[in-house]
DNA sequence: AGCGTTTTGGATCGGCCGATCCAATCAAGT
DNA sequence: ACTTGATTGGATCGGCCGATCCAAAACGCT
């Protein structure tokens, strides 16, 4: 964020935002390295000064596109993440990921894990942003895994820190092999072990249910 | 296989094994859409009129790679995932993954994770061939769960089926975030949090320990 | 209306991309 | 040794790549 020019007016703002959009939609699609600058000036209808004006090259728009990507991600799966406090809050968020998956027809994957599998050896500084767009991600699973733990559904030995991460890596797991297969089982099966292995960890209820 | 002339001496087969090494190394390191095949003919020392003879065109070059490095990957998880009879041999298995990706300071992940990651939306035969190399892995997991439960060490309802295939995915989305952060603890809690689920479903003891 | 700045159009550059071509050389079987 | 086909060297092509440049237009402010 130091080196293009951020727009100062109302136009320049809309201008930086369309190409921002079109480099996301696109780089999504067939991949950074597979999309040219080139590609992202016709998709947005903008001509080379204009991209060039708000970004100082095609790295400075990748790494945008990182932060875009990250803030949709994380975004999305707030609503479901902020009040995850319970085995059915977890089971909503579950059925989310697993519906906009299928929507998409597997295609794609999830936006942050594509990035984060094409960049991380490439690109320090976006490998160093998706690093922190996870953790934030993790965080929110910690904190609704914690509550859980606090409010006494999750026995005192379940640590939310590593059950948080272990889940997040068993959506991007899933994912990466659904997308490869083009079939929902892969996120399924791996989401739906990971619910059922905390289930395991719940108190033991008084009577014998 | 089919549109490529296959080398028939001695020097042919070696000139396209070294032409598909290099790729796979760059391809590898470099992702598939950031390795030219200019690249591929430096690094393998080797002429276009070479290249070219034993490979159709890129895509055709990129497809043997896929196969070339399905296979390096099965072959490196044989030897462990073959006896994997008892919780021990799994934890051999999660160690040795683990010490591979140490050893390589989490670049680069798992190279069919890689390019199934960039490959899975725009060539349908290198996914198609990427699905059948994660079944394989898939299976050979599989196989030694099924051993374990038949030898009365599981219980019977654990389903090595969906176990494995979320083994797989825990594993694959270890990487991805080990190779993001740069740090060995997501695939560590991913895969060692899966293995307390398979432990937590063992034949519970005749005495209480 | 007038001024300074931001924003835009569009031509242009050198370099690399994937791919093709022809002729020369080498290997293997007889 | 001779022949046939496999293998190799290397020049070359058109097109796209990321990036730069200058001048014109639009904007915001007084």
């Amino acid at each position: 964020m130091s080196s293009e020019s951020m727009p100062l007016t109302r136009k320049g703002r809309a201008t930086r935002e369309r190409i921002l959009e079109a480099a996301s939609a696109l780089m999504f699609e067939r991949g950074v390295a597979g999309t040219s600058v080139d590609d992202v000036k016709r998709e947005a209808g903008v001509s080379s000064s204009q991209l060039y004006h708000y970004f100082a090259d095609k790295q400075a728009l990748v790494r945008a596109v990182v932060a875009y990507q990250t803030d949709l991600v994380l975004a999305a799966n707030e609503p479901l993440l902020a009040r995850l406090d319970s085995l059915e809050a977890l089971r909503a968020w579950r059925d989310f990921v697993v519906e906009v998956q299928t929507a998409a027809d597997f295609f794609g994957g999830c936006p942050m894990g594509s990035l984060a599998s094409e960049l991380a050896d490439s690109d320090p500084q976006a490998r160093e942003q998706l690093a922190l767009g996870f953790a934030r991600w993790e965080t929110m699973i910690r904190d609704g895994l914690r509550a859980m733990r606090d409010r006494g559904e999750l026995r005192a030995e379940a640590d939310p820190d590593r059950l948080a991460l272990a889940l997040l890596t068993a959506l991007q797991g899933g994912l990466l092999l659904s997308q490869t297969r083009r079939e929902v089982t892969p996120l399924q099966v791996s989401l739906d072990t990971m619910l059922e292995h905390i289930t395991s960890l719940r108190v033991p209820s008084p009577s014998g249910t």
